[in-house]
DNA sequence: AAGCTGACTATGG
DNA sequence: GCCATAGCCAGCT
């Protein structure tokens, strides 16, 4: 019974982790667009969540490729620096202008387009 | 144990 | 176009 419980809490992080880890390099999602993707649609709260919870993954997650749908860096406070958000992003190719991405529109990455 | 919080988003005024 | 509200749900107090 609790072992069931578990594996549906897994499985919801598990996808969350498995789409995020598949975002190309260069381009960015958004925690709704995760969230829709997993099956609940609201849930983009648990999304964010997943990520402040991926450091004891032990796969790396790309957590700097998901931003929230204006294209702002809203989780850059929860990385080891505030600025490392911004430099992996940039470092990727993306450019940054105050905590927002630019051209975010076009580098957006949609897991029902791209992913299918 | 019940309630609050939060790396969000959509909607309504 | 900004502010308030509500839905979501796991973890923390």
């Amino acid at each position: 019974m609790s072992q069931q419980k578990r594996s549906v809490n897994e499985s919801f992080f598990q996808r969350v982790y498995e789409v995020v880890k598949q975002i190309p390099p260069g381009r960015v999602t958004t925690y709704g667009a995760i969230a829709r993707f997993t099956g609940s649609p609201q849930a983009s709260r648990m999304v964010g969540w997943a990520m402040n919870a991926s450091h004891s993954y032990s796969e790396a997650i790309p957590a700097h490729r998901v931003i929230n749908r204006n294209g702002l860096l809203t989780g850059k406070n929860h990385f080891r620096h505030p600025r490392m958000m911004q430099e992996l992003l940039e470092s990727e190719g993306i450019r940054v202008e105050d905590d927002r991405v630019v051209d975010f529109s076009e580098l957006f990455w949609d897991p029902y387009k791209e992913l299918i």
